[in-house]
DNA sequence: CTGATGACGAGCG
DNA sequence: CCGCTCGCCATCA
């Protein structure tokens, strides 16, 4: 599953921690949902801008790049200042509506998060697991 | 090391 | 709701 990193020689050593943690988390977001920059940014422990850094150099095809939207539920612009309309194609072939502001409604197409037992493969303490005593 | 840069987000008017 | 500012922090020159 590292297939991503085909060329190690040419990547700095960033991408190995970083970046497969969140390419790894994105590729477990189902079908038919999106889930957001900051979302994902909380459970794997960055910004938001990091994760939408890490989803301008996504080169891999097997990654679903295209279910991470921002917290508008709206496809985030790219460096042209237009949002990539490949991305909402993709999406409503996954039956994902958008509304007449362009956006996703995300508490019908927001994802959930990962699973526990994601968590715990992956060596990640599930966030705000606050148990007072 | 220093400064600039962003597929972001929360605030503010 | 819309546009703008500021904070964010890994990455790059």
């Amino acid at each position: 599953m590292v297939a991503w990193l085909s060329a190690p020689e040419t990547v700095t050593a960033m991408t190995a921690g970083l970046y497969a943690r969140i390419y790894r988390l994105v590729c477990t977001v189902p079908r038919g949902q999106v889930a957001t920059y900051g979302q994902l940014g909380a459970v794997v422990g960055c910004s938001a801008r990091q994760v939408g850094y890490a989803m301008a150099a996504v080169t891999d095809v097997r990654v679903p790049w295209h279910r991470v939207i921002n917290s508008r539920g709206a496809i985030s612009t790219r460096s042209d200042g237009k949002p990539d309309t490949r991305q909402r194609e993709l999406l409503e072939g996954e039956a994902v509506v958008f509304g007449p502001a362009g956006c996703v409604d995300l508490a019908t197409f927001g994802w959930n998060g990962p699973d526990w037992d994601w968590l715990v493969a992956n060596g990640l303490e599930p966030p705000q697991i606050l148990d007072s005593d």
